[in-house]
DNA sequence: CGTTTTTGACCGGCGC
DNA sequence: GCGCCGGTCAAAAACG
C-alpha cells in the first residue's frame, strides 16, 4: 500500500498560543500554566505514539481480513464488521469492498469564511472540470481531476460543510499513479505538514499551527508526523471531523457499527 | 498560445 | 416512461 503517496489534509486547530503578551502580575501563573501545558503536550505526544502503534496493528489486521475475504476459495465472509440487521449487509459488504478498491477518502480543511474559493491545496495539481449546486447543500460542489499526470485517474470533490461552512470537505477518489509534484511551488499540505488553505488570516478565521512559519521544534515535527500518520486514514479523518462538527459522516460508505 | 476555469448541456442511475 | 439529481463533457472565456 503506497500510503505515502496518499494525502489527507486536516487542519487541527489546537489554538495554542504560548507567545501571548504576558501580563506582569500574571507571570508566575503563566509560567506555571506553560509548564503544565508542556507536560500535557508531552503526554499527548506519547499517547499519539501509542495510538499510532495501535492503529498500525489494526490496519495490518484489517488488510489481512480483507485479503482473506477476497480470496476466491473463501466465498463465505466472516460475520461481524458492520452488520445491517435488515439483511442489507451484503450490499454493505460490496460497498465496503468497492471502497477498498477505489480508495475514497474524505478530508476536512478549515478555511476563512470570507474565502469563497473551493481550493484545497494538497500538493497535487488539479484541473476543475465542473461545478454543481447539490440538493442537500446550498454551497456549490466543485469537481477536480488530477492534472499532474495526464493518465492519473484521481478525482476530488470539494464542497463546504453544511454544518460548519468554515470547513471545506474534500472527497478524494482513486490513487495517484505518479509521484507527488515538487512541493516547492505550493503552500501545500504535504504529508506531515497539516493542510492550510489560508495563507493570511485577515484577523479571523483560519489559525496557523504553532511553529508553521518558524523552524518547528522536534516535538512539533513529531506531533505533525503522528497526526499525518493518523490523518492518512480516511476513517479517522471522517470520524474526527464528525466529532468536531457533531455530525456523523454519512459520505463514502462509512457506517456506524 | 497553451492551460485552466466557467457554465450550460448532456447523460445515466434511480425512484415513483 | 418521466422527472429528479449527481456527475461529466465541451465550447467559450479568462488567464499567464
Amino acid at each position: 500500500m503506497e500510503s505515502s503517496a496518499w494525502v489527507d489534509t486536516i487542519n487541527l486547530d489546537l489554538n495554542l498560543n504560548p507567545f501571548h503578551q504576558p501580563d506582569k502580575a500574571m507571570d508566575g501563573v503563566l509560567v506555571e500554566e506553560l509548564n503544565r501545558v508542556s507536560a500535557e503536550n508531552k503526554m499527548l505526544t506519547e499517547m499519539l505514539a501509542v495510538l499510532s502503534h495501535h492503529y498500525k496493528d489494526l490496519q495490518n489486521k484489517f488488510v489481512e481480513l480483507v485479503t482473506e475475504n477476497e480470496s476466491p476459495a473463501s466465498k463465505k465472509r466472516k460475520a461481524g464488521q458492520c452488520e445491517d440487521s435488515s439483511g442489507g449487509d451484503e450490499d454493505a459488504f460490496k460497498k465496503h469492498r468497492e471502497y477498498v478498491h477505489t480508495k475514497i477518502s474524505t478530508s476536512y480543511v478549515r478555511t476563512n469564511l470570507s474565502d469563497q474559493s473551493l481550493i484545497v491545496k494538497d500538493g497535487y495539481q488539479w484541473r476543475k472540470y465542473g461545478q454543481k449546486v447539490t440538493k442537500d447543500n446550498p454551497s456549490p460542489r466543485a469537481y477536480f481531476k488530477c492534472s499532474s499526470s495526464p493518465t492519473c485517474p484521481v478525482k476530488k470533490k470539494v464542497q463546504r460543510s453544511v454544518e460548519d461552512p468554515s470547513f471545506l470537505v474534500a472527497t478524494y477518489e482513486g490513487v495517484h499513479n505518479h509521484a507527488q509534484p515538487s512541493a516547492g511551488t505550493t503552500n501545500g499540505a504535504l504529508p506531515g505538514t497539516l493542510g492550510l488553505t489560508q495563507s493570511d488570516g485577515h484577523g479571523g478565521g483560519a489559525r496557523k499551527l504553532a511553529g508553521e512559519t518558524n523552524a518547528p521544534t522536534i516535538q512539533q515535527i513529531l506531533v505533525q508526523q503522528m497526526a499525518a500518520s493518523l490523518t492518512r486514514n480516511p476513517n479517522f479523518t471522517a470520524a474526527l471531523a464528525a466529532a468536531i462538527s457533531g455530525r456523523a459522516a454519512d459520505q463514502n460508505g462509512i457506517k456506524k457499527c
